[in-house]
DNA sequence: TCTTTTTCCGACCTATTTGGTCGACAAAGG
DNA sequence: CCTTTGTCGACCAAATAGGTCGGAAAAAGA
C-alpha cells in the first residue's frame, strides 16, 4: 500500500534523464544506466515497459538508443507510479488495497476514509509534480537536515 | 517506502477495538482476533510489540486481557505506524528510504523534495487523525463509489 | 498448591514479491 | 555481413511479509 518500489525510482530516474537529453538524439540504455547507477539488464527491461506508454521511444542499432517523445511539462510523477505498478484486481478496496474478502467497499470500515485520504494527499504530491519541475530542481527549500 | 503492513493494520484495528473497550477491564486477545479477523498468533504477536510503547497494557491469567491505557483522541495513527515500523537504519534517507548509498542526504538528488513532500503529506494526514476520530466514525463524506 | 486461563517469548516456517540476470533474437546502420 | 543496440521470455536468489508452534510464566480461583 503506497509503495514505491526501487523499479519505480529506477524508472523515474530514467525519463528523467531522457528528458534532459531529450531534442539531442537517442540516448543508450548503457549510458543511462551508468549515469543513474540502474543496473543495465533491470533498466532494459524496466525502458522496453515505458515505451510501452509512449512517452519514450526506441530506436535500435547503431546510434540508437530512447528518445523522449511528449514534453517532460505534460508528464508527472503520479503517471508515471500508476503506469509502473501492476494493476489492481478488480475487486481490492480502493482504499486499502488488498484487503478484500472482509472489507469490499464495506462503507462501515472505520478506516476506510484515513487510507483515502492518505491516498489522495500523496497522489496530490505526485500528480502535481512534472517531470519538468524535477528538472528544473525546484528544491523549494534546501532543508538537507541531517549530517 | 510508505508502506502500510498488514501487521500495521492489524495493530490499528486491536487498538480501534482496545480503545472501543476502554473503562470495561481488560479485553482478550481471543475477542479481539475473533472481532476484527486477525489470527491469534499473530496478533499476540502484535500486541506484545505494541505494550511496549505503554498505550496498553496487559494482565495475565484468568479475566486477563488487554486494556488501552492512555486516551484515545491522544493517540494518532501516525503515533501507532511509526511505533510499529521497524526503526531506519541511522544512514538511510530521510526520504528515500533505503536508497542509501548513492544518495545520503545528497542535496543535488532531484527527487528528495518529491519524497520528503509526499512524506510529509501522507504523515499530516497520518499525524492529525487519532483513535478517538476513528471510534467517532468521521466517514466526512461517504464517498464509497464502486460497486 | 493445583488447575485453569491467559499473556509472553523465541524459534521456526512458507509463499510472494522484489530486484535482478541470462541468452538468444530482431532490427538498423555502416 | 558485422556491429551495435533494443526486445523478449525464461529464470533466479534473497528478502520480506505474514504467520505458526510449543511451551513457559504469571495470575487468579478452587
Amino acid at each position: 500500500m503506497f509503495y514505491i518500489s526501487q523499479k519505480n525510482k529506477y524508472a523515474l530516474k530514467a525519463l528523467y534523464e531522457l528528458a534532459k537529453h531529450k531534442g539531442e538524439g537517442p540516448l543508450k540504455t548503457a549510458e543511462i544506466s551508468k549515469r543513474q547507477r540502474i543496473p543495465l539488464k533491470f533498466l532494459e527491461v524496466i525502458l522496453a515497459e515505458l515505451k510501452r506508454s509512449k512517452i519514450i521511444a526506441a530506436k535500435r542499432g547503431y546510434q540508437g538508443g530512447y528518445t523522449f517523445v511528449g514534453s517532460p511539462e505534460k508528464i508527472s510523477v503520479g503517471d508515471v507510479i500508476r503506469f509502473i505498478a501492476k494493476q489492481p484486481d478488480k475487486d481490492d478496496c480502493i482504499a486499502c488495497g488488498k484487503e478484500i474478502k472482509h472489507c469490499p467497499y464495506i462503507p462501515s470500515c472505520a478506516f476506510f476514509p484515513l487510507w483515502q485520504k492518505a491516498h489522495d494527499a500523496i497522489f496530490r504530491i505526485y500528480d502535481e509534480t512534472t517531470l519538468q519541475d524535477l528538472l528544473e530542481n525546484k528544491h523549494a527549500d534546501g532543508i538537507f537536515s541531517l549530517k
